[in-house]
DNA sequence: GATCGATGTTGACACTGGCAACATTGACGA
DNA sequence: TCGTCAATGTTGCCAGTGTCAACATCGATC
């Protein structure tokens, strides 16, 4: 058994995207928790310590790994939204694409759980994520989505001026909360139909919440 | 330095309790990842490993902890709708107490963020409490305790019975939401006078999202 | 071609959860 | 009265983790 293992470099060439690659996967299956420096460093091919020539300490590891996340999340937002039914009516088409936003922020809850709850799993210490930070495809982060979605639903209409202020704190606190239920706490056994029945309940809130009044 | 230290028995007498006070207290200072056997032994004055004639294993003295903290939580939420002003309107008033609910939640996510975070930090496997855990004086669990406000809402005629179907979901997850966006999320650095702000928002849009429709 | 900084490795320490074996004590029955 | 035994607590150990220090390798640069 002499010269049987191929002997890799000395030097990984690419061991800070391996790390990050690996613990992306980890957080995938088994949440925050789970993205470790060793076992990173192990799938990523490298032996221990190795990681520490890439993130100062685990923190930073696992906030880089968060950002990631974020960025998944904000990506299928983006999807959802671009995907939403137009209608004819631009108020029905803005309020639609409000709850396309709302749909996915559950949707990724629940079929990415693990990646869910990494995306706000930022190491206390660090602040919110930096300007182009957790991003998708079109440089906004969910809350920059959440915010334009608000700003059109002003624009046609569907919601008075004066209610606009304030009204990512509504909207984004309903969503996220029965995404946390439903995938961290509580709820998190809720039947696939109840879970709908759950969402649709919130969506309904937040527009009847927030629409013009006459 | 001859019999210095008073021996304290060999026997505890009451360690489960020792033990799960010092749980509570670790929890309320560095929240549920620092509910740790071994500090939580020594803190009781016992050796590691002591912990198991009570508990099965980490996971399980958890729980209890957890418990302890929902019951916190409730305590705090019917004191505060217990002191909720009283109005001649009957419908003011029941909102009121609606809104004292979903004060009382966010204010002990802001006032104790680390017994907050533990109450939900149930591990996994476990189901959700058992009826008669994690409750109040009254008996009753923070879910109880929402949905008989949303009941006498519907009895004064604040809101349709058509709506009430699914409407814990809608309120529970805007006041938790907000709680852990707060507590834990990127919100945590939130200034408390806009903290107050986004409470007003969230409240004002579920009692608008709820309230009986012309 | 020698030097040096960036990158990876090995070894050690303190901490954790958890298992096994042993010690102490009080209750209970012969 | 005394021996037995179950409940409770202890010491010792192992594997896994984060992190520091010392050493190894390699490529770029003078």
């Amino acid at each position: 058994m002499v010269g049987a293992a191929p002997p890799r470099p000395y030097h990984h060439g690419r061991l800070r995207e391996a790390l990050l690659d690996a613990g992306v996967a980890l957080a995938r299956e088994q949440g925050p928790e789970a993205v470790v420096l060793r076992a990173a460093a192990r799938d990523a091919g490298a032996s221990h310590n190795a990681a520490y020539r890439h993130f100062a300490d685990r923190d930073e590891l696992l906030r880089a790994v968060c950002e990631r996340c974020m960025s998944k999340l904000a990506t299928l937002m983006e999807q959802r939204i671009a995907a939403a039914p137009a209608d004819p009516d631009p108020i029905e088409s803005a309020w639609a694409r409000l709850g396309a936003l709302g749909r996915a922020y559950v949707e990724f809850a629940t079929t990415e759980p693990g990646w869910f709850r990494t995306a706000f799993a930022v190491p206390r210490g660090t602040h919110s994520f930096a300007p182009g930070e957790g991003v998708g495809a079109s440089g906004q982060g969910p809350y920059d989505l959440l915010a334009a979605r608000l700003d059109e639903l002003v624009k046609v209409g569907a919601m008075a001026p004066e209610s606009r202020p304030g009204a990512e704190y509504a909207a984004w606190s309903a969503v996220h909360g029965l995404a946390t239920l439903v995938n961290d706490g509580p709820l998190r056994d809720l039947p696939a139909t109840e879970r709908e029945r759950a969402l649709r309940s919130v969506l309904d809130v937040v527009r009847h919440g927030l629409r013009a009044r006459p």
